[in-house]
DNA sequence: GGTGACGCTGGAACCGTTTCCACGCTCGGT
DNA sequence: ACCGAGCGTGGAAACGGTTCCAGCGTCACC
């Protein structure tokens, strides 16, 4: 394995000439460029990234974090990113952080140990202490569906989204609307509390009062809905739809339904949110998030911050959408 | 940030001790070792990863090779693997391989570049030119989904599964049954020509003909397996039943079934393979294989040869098993 | 023709570990 | 009392890059 020395003394130069070359300084004269260039080739010479890391103090490689690595969305998320980073020759470290003390060890390793050149956290908002050390490490950062003042961040209105879910059940001429949501456990950001106060917005401002058994709230998950769907419609006076904080809750609301022997929509509407990819197959209507898409904006802008500094950080926020399938419609007549 | 020079000043050592410390060798006075641990505690000194990378040669984090992320079952394979790492601290670096071109670079710089300190490779098989480099580096190596001699392979028999798929359908009374594969496109292990195999053996041993336009291949996807079914159904005898060689074209021909107005099961059967997470939601009856479990025992696999070396070689088969569903069933009378 | 500026270059120092070698000390055996 | 074995330890060298500094030409200009 051919050395930069090895190089150097081939092309008859000094090690300062062919690492110039390698990182295209201007200052190198184009016949020992050239000259340069052959030795490489001729010795198949490959820098070590090894050693490129640890005289830059830093590597070239990317890490992400990500909450929940099973979730759908986050999945969905991942897909826009590595292919994104991977297409420039960007290593990617991928991160799981499901507890608090993966959390802390996560952001703990990124700045003290592995430091990598950029940054990508996903759902997850970081402290005021882990910022700074951030900012300390001068490591650029992106965040993805969360957001701190003073960083680069890719999120959509929650709330918003959650009230158009809830308007067009509305319209729909349903009045006795539910809502299944999951609470905060272990890491990752709430999304599901402005989507509670969307669902809160929209039915105030229809004037339809909600009772509190109207709002059901679980641990995050498929089997966590289909309880809470089942606490729901054993009231004396069930819901006639029922809007889920995510998709794959969704999906265990729309498993409680069947296994009463519900239809859907005739007896119960559910409608989800972030259009995960099982969503158009089961026909759910949902509100649709740019998933895919909000991974590689965020990488994208990670490799316009690792390129060239400067741009002040900004909130992007991306489109929501209902997107109408066919589990909602009017009440059964 | 401390360095061990820092840590050693200030516990009155050698750096050649604190770094024993930090390794745990044996040969550290245990009243010397205390006091070192003191002096890293307080000083909240964390060994950087990028020197030890470079002064071992290797770096501590995995390398995890996919093709087609995108890909519902590389996704499942995914979710066993990157935890299981996690939870032991391993740094995962993954990389997306969806070219020819890209799958040569991403060995090159394993061996050259990055040198992780194993390496664990999805539905690609390594060529004995790659097979060889990346034993001169001493890379241990794990395979899934595809198997190389002299290598550790977690692999299914995708023969018999496809074989098991094709009797189910015959036991419910079939005998026109169609094929609808994918072929080999960039990379990836074409796990179609097995799976064909053992749907042609079903038939052969069956003593049931198989038109030669009963078997429809085309680029791997739900796209291409929807234009592939019309094309199958159109024939003057259009087959009872399908089997698809993936999940994901599975759903393709449901998508032409049902947008022919057909019946499933009643007009047609349909039976995938992989049982990828939205097999469930759809009812597609299916092949199952661990895809989860796959992931997480080919990442012990490659722990324990970084934690003690030894232990040959082995492929190891796992299990398939046909999982019926709501897809498949008689012929409507 | 002398001088200053500047482009290009070589090489040493440095990044923070691991590892190897050598040395001192202790202790058991003779 | 002497000697050798061996444990515990300090420190230098090595890993393979980057960067900074100094020096050498060359050239323009006076």
């Amino acid at each position: 394995m051919p050395t930069i020395l090895d190089v150097a003394r081939a092309a008859g130069v000094g090690v300062g000439t062919v690492s110039r070359v390698l990182n295209d300084h201007p200052r190198v004269a184009p016949a020992t460029r050239a000259r340069v260039r052959e030795a490489i080739d001729q010795l198949g010479y490959r820098p070590s990234s090894l050693a490129r890391a640890l005289s830059l103090g830093k590597s070239t490689s990317v890490t992400v974090l990500v909450p929940g690595l099973t979730s759908a969305s986050v999945g969905m998320r991942l897909r826009g990113i590595i292919p994104t980073f991977n297409e420039s020759d960007r290593d990617v470290q991928l991160s799981n952080v499901d507890t608090e003390d993966q959390r802390t060890r996560a952001f703990e390793a990124v700045v003290t140990s592995s430091r990598p050149a950029g940054l990508l956290v996903i759902s997850i908002e970081p402290t005021a202490a882990e910022m700074e050390r951030i900012r300390a490490a001068e490591i650029p950062l992106v965040l993805v569906d969360a957001a701190v003042a003073g960083t680069h961040s890719f999120v959509i209105d929650n709330r918003a989204g959650a009230r158009a879910a809830t308007q067009h059940l509305l319209d729909l001429g349903h009045s006795r609307i539910a809502f299944v949501g999951d609470v905060v456990s272990g890491v990752g950001v709430a999304s599901a509390l402005p989507r509670k106060a969307g669902f809160k917005a929209a039915m105030q401002t229809a004037g339809v009062a909600v009772p509190s058994d109207y709002i059901q709230e679980g641990p995050f998950g498929r089997e966590s809905a289909l309880q809470l769907t089942h606490r729901v419609l054993d009231l004396p006076q069930p819901p006639t739809a029922i809007v889920a904080a995510t998709d794959t809750m969704a999906l265990g609301v729309l498993e409680a339904a069947h296994s009463r022997g519900l239809a859907v929509p005739g007896d119960l509407s559910v409608i989800g949110f972030d259009d995960i990819d099982v969503a158009p197959y089961v026909g759910l209507s949902t509100v649709r998030q740019p998933l895919e898409e909000s991974g590689a904006a965020a990488a994208r802008c990670l490799m316009g911050l690792l390129a060239a500094e400067g741009s002040e950080p900004a909130h992007t926020f991306l489109p929501v959408e209902v997107v109408v399938r066919a589990t909602t419609g009017p009440t059964r007549v």
